[in-house]
DNA sequence: GCAATCAATGAACAAATGTTAATTAAATCG
DNA sequence: CGATTTAATTAACATTTGTTCATTGATTGC
């Protein structure tokens, strides 16, 4: 639980009793590589920090299964558009590797956002934090190509490419794998 | 300054004391059509609510300018990156049509966040809001052709189409001014 | 370890978008 | 209004990515 103090302090100084009421709500929850973390559908109900592993946001659809987003140690992941309106969530978050996460429920965060000092300003923080890397992304898919987000990639994440599969990393930067095969090729050259 | 306040009760409702502290530190900004409201280079100083025109995030660049976002009336616009980071923005935010701002400083937000019971609840949901937006942009960027996400810009806000150059709403779309007359031609046929 | 399954590669052709350049239409400004 | 500038359209060709299908490579589970 170290690991997840140290995240939000580099966000906000928490009391040492704001963050007991926090951290007291965390539960500890292991999941295996390619179980299913959050089931488009469901409503969302946790805010996990990954202690361990890699997952993969993905819809599942008859023809492919289309990989939007990953998430890795050290961060917060949730269905965070299900979480927040309390709607199914549109898609499912999946263990790529075996994970390890710290989760607190939605009910459990809306009684710290009440009863600490800190509540909200640590939700403003990792709502801020996940628009900005949002905005980073749009701004790549609409001016880059795919090449450029690959090699992007590479050099931004190298250890990234090795444990996630290339069908999910070709989904990701918006092309097919064959498609990416064909990248690779050309780069190798 | 009635809208915000409408805006602003969506997400959360507010004391009339908290209203006072944030509403006193707005002030109102004109800009007409084509003038710059935030330069790319200098940072973000404001968090602003459009009370009448419409605006785009844009870059301008040697051989195009590439238009990667829209914010329309009654909501907030910002160098959001750059005022929360307090670094240089990336791009231009300008007016397309003439515009009204209701605006309040980052010092002044700060004070309101501070000060308020209610400051960081309303951060956190207008960072949830932007959040939310690019998750879904996101996902049509990857998912959908230029000529779905032309579709259903023209269903979903049929009236901008009027009031927006073709060649902003191109970039917009993630294609070029000439492929976007391409897929008109084809729509209309 | 082997069979079965799934992932990655490769090639041939199709479709979508980019690029360049010319033409027409619209907006702006005196 | 008329002249000038800017935006939108069109067309021809280039490039990128998609689609289909076959082959090879890697994993998985018994």
């Amino acid at each position: 639980m170290d690991n997840i103090r140290k995240y939000l302090n580099e966000f906000v100084t928490q009391s040492d009793q704001d963050w007991e009421i926090f951290s007291s709500k965390l539960v500890r929850v292991e999941f295996p590589k390619k179980s299913i973390i959050l089931e488009k559908g469901k409503r969302e109900k946790f805010l996990s920090f990954i202690a361990k592993g890699i997952v993969r946001f993905n819809i599942p659809k008859p023809d492919y299964d289309f990989t939007f987003a990953f998430a890795f140690e050290n961060t917060f992941v949730s269905g965070y558009d299900s979480f927040l309106a309390k709607t199914p969530s549109l898609y499912n978050i999946e263990a790529i590797s075996d994970c390890v996460l710290w989760r607190i429920t939605c009910e459990d965060l809306e009684t710290v956002y009440d009863s600490t000092q800190i509540g909200d300003r640590i939700g403003r923080k990792i709502a801020e934090e996940l628009f900005l890397k949002k905005m980073k992304r749009e701004m790549s898919l609409l001016e880059d190509t795919a090449k450029k987000r690959y090699l992007d990639l590479m050099s931004e994440q190298p250890q990234l490419i090795k444990y996630i599969p290339q069908k999910y990393l070709a989904s990701y930067i918006g092309i097919r794998p064959q498609s990416l095969s064909r990248i690779r090729k050309e780069i190798s050259i």
